[in-house]
RNA sequence: UCCCCCGUAGCUCAGCGGUAGAGCGGGCGGCUGUUAACCGCUAGGUCGUAGGUUCGAAUCCUACCGGGGGAGCCA
């Protein structure tokens, strides 16, 4: 088998050539075959390598020595060719490869290989979670995902934000929310006992620790002393959730802002959002396209028209008053106290406003106990600074709140909701000690994923979906 | 966890009480600077699993398993 010193090119770097290299030497590219079409004359192989959407055509004429060889290539196949880019003489693309040699790296038995050269559905592939990089949807899911990721940290470093990272094992819960994976080094067959119960205290920690569902009560911390910073990384809830937007294992954003009110969290909220919208549609424009075409037609326009357009603002108590006004019916009631369901918060950003809506200030009965309490407020419609980012189609992206930084209504907004005060000792400490106004979010990213590429279902958003009795991969 | 729908060839599906089908993919052959090429031939199935009803079950009933959609919870 010949070999060659010469570097491998990536596909990506051949097809954004302006003219033909000069001198045109031989080339050396590597892939995956994603189809072939022989005949007796010539044959083309179409090949991709992950670096771009589009596949590079390679020509082998009977001239090349391997062209018996390229016969026999199949889809799925690796491949080494060496030869010289020249513009095609064929339409559907500008390049293509004319092949001095081609070297099979890999086989891929057809008779056996499951990827077709045609359509399969998203239901298949997730069973084939191994292979599904290869195909055009979930390789272009890969690049606007990276993308996305890269826009997010951008974003926050270009804006001064610290990058911090929360432990994923944690002994607290950041208010139930949501049932936690507990991780242990006890026999679970036969765990050591005291009082009548399992002894926590023979446990890897000396006390019961689970998976973290958030790491917003850490990056307070640092917001008490770096100000700007955020949270980029895995959460997870053992909720038995079987829904299109639900993961048992998922990635969080999670700013946290000191010195900074509601408004400007939500001033935050809404240019984040457009940047890395922006970001995916102008580094990942093949991808995009493809998303728009085979996915959601509207996707392209509607991205564009967020990064263009202001994000509606109303608060709760308005929200309640637009849906009891629409005119629509609902099937879970409308009542100002009652939390908002999925088919409101869809009517409120799809149908009355048609863009993406930041609802503020909810009822404090129906949120989290580290939410900032509203002053001048009746008692008996206390609302707290919370604010949800809702967005066609997904509903809820983004949930976030000004924190509740004055210690004693804190420790009384606790009390209400029936928390052990002492496991919180160091988040209380935070208020007594130089605490300072501050505001933060989360962000669930495989649903701005989903949002950015309109794939129905979040199993499709993320390489090894963890979901309930599915974790194959 | 609740409600609804679906499990038939490698894939996508039809068949819905009476001898298991199509398209695509695979194999073989032909043809062509081709574009998920095209033309011909061909192989390929314990109809998700286990019970039940029936002379007879892919088809009707029950349970279980798996998948999908919706809801709740949320991100």
């Amino acid at each position: 088998m010949p070999t060659t010193k010469r570097p491998r090119t990536r596909i990506k770097d051949l097809l954004a050539l302006e003219q033909l290299p000069v001198p045109n030497d031989p080339l050396v590219v590597m892939g995956w075959v994603k189809t072939v079409r022989s005949s007796g004359a010539v044959a083309f192989v179409q090949i991709n390598d992950g670096s771009a959407f589009a596949d590079l055509q390679i020509v082998v004429d009977a001239n090349c020595p391997d062209y018996a060889l390229v016969q026999r290539l199949t889809t799925g196949c690796s491949v080494r060719v060496t030869g010289i880019l020249q513009e095609s003489l064929g339409r559907g693309q500008r390049y293509e490869i004319l092949a001095d040699a081609v070297a099979l790296l890999g086989d891929a038995d057809p008779e056996e290989y499951p990827l077709q050269k045609k359509r399969h559905t998203l239901e298949f592939l997730r069973e084939l979670a191994h292979l599904r990089p290869r195909t055009n949807t979930f390789g272009a899911m890969a690049r606007v995902r990276n993308a996305m990721a890269f826009g997010i940290h951008q974003f926050f470093q270009q804006r001064g934000f610290l990058y911090v990272q929360t432990p994923i094992i944690t002994a607290s819960d950041a208010e139930g929310a949501g049932a936690m994976f507990r991780v242990t080094t006890l026999n679970i067959n036969d765990p050591p006992t005291r009082n009548g119960g399992i002894d926590d205290g023979q446990d890897f920690f000396g006390r019961p620790a689970f998976l973290t569902v958030s790491g917003q009560l850490e990056a307070e911390i640092f917001a008490q002393s770096m100000a700007d910073v955020y949270t980029f990384g895995p959460t997870f809830r053992a909720e038995n959730s079987n829904t299109s937007r639900h993961l048992a294992e998922f990635w969080m954003v999670e700013p946290e802002v000191a010195f900074c009110d509601l408004d400007g969290l939500a001033d935050l909220a809404e240019d984040f959002l457009r940047h890395i919208f922006a970001h995916a549609l102008q580094s990942c424009p093949d991808d995009m396209a493809f998303f728009n075409r085979f996915y959601d037609k509207e996707l392209i326009a509607t991205l564009e028209s967020i990064v263009a357009a202001d994000f509606e603002r109303m608060t709760y108590t308005e929200a309640i008053a637009a849906l009891q006004s629409s005119g629509e019916r609902f099937e879970f009631p409308v009542e100002w106290g009652l939390d908002l369901q999925s088919e409101h918060e869809r009517y409120l950003t799809e149908r009355k406003v048609g863009k993406p809506v930041i609802v503020t200030d909810y009822p404090s009965s129906i949120k989290a106990f580290y939410m900032r309490l509203n002053e001048d407020t009746p008692a008996h419609r206390q609302t707290v600074r919370a604010m949800d980012v809702l967005v066609p189609r997904i509903g809820e992206i983004i949930g976030g709140s000004q924190r509740e930084e004055r210690l004693n209504i804190l420790q009384s907004r606790m009390a209400e909701a029936g928390l052990d005060q002492a496991p919180y000792w160091w988040y209380l400490d935070l208020r007594r000690y130089g605490t300072a106004p501050h505001a933060g979010f989360g962000l669930g990213f495989e649903r701005t994923v989903q949002f950015a590429t309109g794939m129905q279902n979040i199993r499709d958003v993320i390489a090894f979906p963890r979901t309930p009795r599915n974790a194959e991969f």
